[in-house]
DNA sequence: GTCCGTGCAAAGGATTTGCATAATC
DNA sequence: GATTATGCAAATCCTTTGCACGGAC
């Protein structure tokens, strides 16, 4: 477990020690069907698998991987964070309201007129989150 | 008070009895220099003007509102949410990370681009949130 | 008078923190 | 062996809920 040496690099670059916890939550998350997950979904995932990891420890983990840059926390509508690997490619997300399917894209026109935007308003924007929430195709 | 025609007006034609926490709260939200408020600032406003209402009873009038259509509640990235009157013209929100302030835009372009997006990956939009974060002009 | 709304206190969910123990380097 | 991370339980923050009382219509 602790050799795999891809994630040893991962956290070592980010300035993180390579315990367990961070290599099995670095796991869960490249590995999860599912893009963006939550800090009670990993945590239930560790539990599955045998893991020993205190919720607290997730939550820990996944704010340090946050401020590593190696994760990006979501606050969509539903109450509690999520977190997806970041894979350094910007991108928004489309989310349908009743199955929670995430779909991601990019808009090289709405990025520029975000630009245009903040800068007729004389902001510097530092970040920006577009979410888009409607019904996908299979449950209309 | 309670003979403000306007606001009864508002909640009645919300279908909500005319009572004086919902005018209070209505007027508040009115005449914020603010336009976006958490509930806390509501219900501290109210305490400052000797009104008696609990902090459950501001949230329950809001979340009331915010059904109703004359709110629309927020969750920018500050742990609580913000209220503003749905003036009924849709817009986005353009935040300084520093001092807080908020301005709103509407962007056609962007609207659009958002209704083609959505288009073309089959979801039908219900609803949509944009928020630019940045430093303002004054904070730089 | 009936029914809905309110205040208070207690509950709730998500997330954070304090502290003694255990692991990494 | 020193330092940092972890587990557990308790604490915290925002928000909601249960219940008996009070106000609107």
């Amino acid at each position: 477990m602790l050799d795999d040496k891809l994630e040893n690099k991962d956290l070592k670059k980010a300035g993180l020690k390579v315990t367990l916890p961070r290599v099995k939550i670095l796991n869960i998350l490249e590995n999860a069907k599912e893009r963006h997950i939550s800090a009670e979904e990993v945590y239930k995932k560790l539990l599955e698998s045998g893991d020993d990891v205190g919720l607290a420890t997730v939550y820990r983990v996944l704010t340090q991987f946050e401020a590593a840059g190696l994760v990006i926390r979501h606050r969509f509508d539903s109450g509690h964070a999520v977190f997806e690997l970041d894979g350094g490619a910007h991108h928004d997300h489309l989310l349908c309201v009743k199955c929670q399917k995430v779909e991601e894209f990019v808009d090289k026109i709405i990025e520029d007129r975000q630009e245009a935007i903040a800068k007729k308003l004389g902001f510097k924007i530092t970040e920006h989150c577009l979410y888009l929430y409607g019904i996908c195709q299979a449950c209309q």
